[in-house]
DNA sequence: TTAGGGTTAG
């Protein structure tokens, strides 16, 4: 109906120039944004050869507002005089086009202009929300400096631009100073100062302005809403953000699309990721952040196939990914060390142009690595021009978790010289690969002096790093030590690291202590048992494993079946241990025989020590044969061209006797094997494992 | 005639 009344108004035009006609028309394409009627009237006013500032201003807003910037500019260009407002419209148009540094260079050209237009808070508001932008601080300290003095400080759009300011660009305190140093702050100036607590962290903060604007504010809008669910978030707080959620049904904010992403949002930060699937299901309009938010939620919720699906049924619905989307699915992708699928998501990038953002890079550099193929994660790091810590952080821990200590450290020294600030996450790429090394005295300087200089306080996840550090060194009883007079949250991992090497140093005495010690913090942890089972088995203490056995029945605590999985054109095919499901079965029980009679000629003996003492000695060494990362790796090497190297994934420890099989297998097939265990890389070649035996 | 705060990632 518009649109007809407006084509109406425009054929009455037609031969005529009143200026009151075209601005009434202007006014409401400008409301409207429509493009099409806008390029009309502008074509209108050339053939009438009369364009007075405000009509030239209107037609900078129309272009600015519809994005197009070539032409706005083209007008502003062609205007024999200009006042505030034309500077304004362009800026704008500018700044929401993300072009900051262009909003400085018209404030230049508006410095030169020979009428001198004043600027006003509107100039201002733009100007200072474009360094914030760019992270112009001195800039935007000088720009506060200048509406302080010119009174324009006073106009409450400028007071709520001034938080955002240094918000970003300095730090929280300088923008809790604007919100209190004047009267009269509004809804905006609360969500702003939130938001800026929640962003540097300050949860407890960000919940004091909230309980005064709980006094002050009336009225929550529904960015109150996105900020408020934001911090039930941050915090974790299902049963609030529930509350919130109904709060927000009643007052039918639901339907606003930032809304609606913040809600998904806050149930899959929350760990719920169902509640976050039904509301994203429940979404009116579901735009890329929409359906980015609920694929993070799933992954961060281990729902990676789910993720996956959802990153394939977004594009079926037209909608394409952006950066963020690529850092997901590539994230999904590491999760599930999906190599081709990662390799097909690179494709992709390099097609749609988002190579160039680094957070998509860093995505690649962490799938790679966590993918094992760390050579691939390599080429993108050292192609990078500009890095930044999380760059390296991936690197550097990518190169411990795949055992390549040396590597780790170097990138870390670049990383120094480079100037770039390490952080907590470096550190534990740092101490696992001193771990790696056997470099104590390193890892201690580490933790001890250079952590603490920098300012960052060691966690537990470090503390860890030293005892594996000193276990793998052969320091069990210092490692003991280590975890009883240092103050630290140890949690099940750190117990599991000291028991694990008691197993591997055959250190039976403190392995049992440790393993009692668990069992009290922790009486069902299977993990715990298991350990306990090899560690007994290994001394041949089978009176012990039987009792281990027997006390897992009477608790009813079942080991989790061993699982592995393996990626071929495409294509997941999963074994499980004994499994005798896969189509070509037959083959890889053939090709399995073959090569373990190929490597018994080198010096293959089973290591049966490893299975159950109740099985009959001569059905032992078959129990060891069909182990499911045997199965998944010989069905890789018959189903993929020689030289290939093999992918494959396990949901356990892997143990002994395959580790000891498949260096083996490495050697004679002349064939490079990752396989991913439930705590590292095994990267086998040649007859030897990154690990170094380790594990 | 012109302006502000908000949802997704590693």
């Amino acid at each position: 109906m518009l649109l007809i009344a407006l084509f109406i108004l425009l054929e009455s035009m037609r031969g005529l120039a009143s200026s009151q006609t075209s601005l009434s028309l202007l006014k409401i394409i400008s409301k409207t944004k429509n493009l099409r009627l806008g390029k009309s009237i502008h074509a209108k006013l050339i053939i009438s050869n009369f364009c007075d500032i405000i009509e030239s201003n209107y037609l900078i807003d129309i272009y600015a507002k519809c994005g197009h910037l070539t032409s706005a500019r083209q007008v502003f260009d062609l205007m024999p005089n200009r006042n505030v407002v034309s500077y304004s419209s362009l800026m704008a148009g500018y700044f929401h086009d993300g072009c900051p540094s262009e909003v400085l260079s018209v404030l230049k050209i508006m410095s030169f202009d020979e009428l001198w237009p004043r600027p006003n808070e509107f100039i201002f508001a733009t100007v200072l929300a474009s360094c914030s932008n760019m992270q112009a601080f001195k800039m935007g300290q000088q720009c506060h400096a200048y509406v302080l003095k010119s009174g324009l400080a006073f106009h409450s759009y400028i007071r709520n631009v001034l938080i955002h300011m240094y918000s970003t660009c300095s730090g929280v305190e300088d923008a809790l100073k604007v919100f209190h140093s004047m009267p009269g702050v509004d809804v905006i100036s609360f969500n702003s100062m939130i938001n800026s607590f929640l962003e540097h962290g300050r949860i407890w903060d960000a919940v004091e302005v909230l309980n005064n604007m709980v006094s002050d504010i009336s009225q929550w809008d529904h960015i109150t809403y996105v900020a408020v669910l934001g911090l039930c978030a941050d915090s974790e707080d299902s049963l609030l953000g529930r509350q919130v959620h109904c709060q927000i049904l009643n007052r039918r904010f639901e339907t606003n699309l930032f809304v609606g992403s913040a809600i998904v949002d806050m149930y899959g930060k929350c760990g719920d990721s169902s509640a976050a699937r039904s509301a994203f299901n429940e979404l009116s309009c579901r735009n890329v952040i929409s359906w980015t938010t609920i694929m993070a939620a799933c992954t961060q919720n281990a729902r990676l196939e789910e993720s996956l699906k959802l990153f394939v049924e977004m594009q079926v619905d037209g909608v394409q990914p952006n950066d963020l989307t690529y850092a997901v699915a590539l994230n999904t992708c590491a999760g599930l060390a999906a190599l081709s699928n990662g390799n097909s998501l690179n494709a992709h990038v390099e097609k749609s142009g988002y190579k160039a953002h680094l957070i998509v890079c860093n995505s690649l550099i962490n799938m790679y690595s966590k993918s094992g193929s760390i050579e691939d994660a390599q080429v993108i790091f050292v192609d990078l021009a500009c890095k930044d810590t999380i760059t390296w952080n991936c690197m550097i821990n990518g190169y411990s978790h795949n055992g390549l200590g040396r590597k780790a450290l170097e990138t870390f020294h670049d990383m120094l010289v480079e100037e770039v600030g390490p952080t907590y996450v470096t550190f534990i790429g740092v101490l696992l690969a001193c771990g790696h090394l056997g470099l104590v005295d390193e890892g201690f300087y580490y933790v001890n002096h250079l952590m603490r200089n920098l300012g960052i306080t060691p966690g537990v996840e470090h503390h860890t790093c030293i005892v594996g550090l000193l276990c793998r060194a052969g320091l069990l009883d210092e490692a003991d030590r280590y975890m009883r007079t240092t103050h630290s949250e140890w949690d099940l991992i750190s117990w599991r690291t000291l028991l694990s090497a008691c197993q591997t140093h055959r250190k039976f005495g403190l392995g049992k202590k440790v393993a009692d010690y668990i069992l009290q913090l922790y009486p069902n942890d299977v993990g715990t048992y298991i350990l306990m089972s090899n560690m007994y088995a290994k001394a041949n203490r089978w009176d012990a494993v039987v009792k281990i056995r027997r006390l897992m029945r009477e608790k009813s605590i079942k080991k989790e079946p061993g699982v592995s999985w393996i990626q071929v054109r495409n294509e997941l095919h999963v074994f499980a241990s004994e499994d005798n499901q896969h189509p070509l079965i037959d083959n890889i029980h053939k090709k399995l025989a073959e090569l373990l009679d190929e490597v018994k000629a080198i010096g293959y003996a089973p290591n049966t020590a490893s299975v159950l003492h109740d099985v009959e000695e001569e059905h032992k060494e078959g129990y060891l044969k069909f182990h499911s990362e045997k199965l998944a790796i010989v069905f890789g090497l018959i189903s993929t061209p020689s030289g290939a190297p093999i992918h494959v994934i396990k949901n356990l420890r892997m143990c002994d006797d395959c580790h000891i099989a498949i260096k083996l297998f490495s050697k004679v097939t002349n064939r490079k094997i990752v396989v991913r265990d439930v705590n590292r890389f095994h990267c086998f070649q040649d007859g030897l494992c990154s690990c170094d035996d380790y594990w």
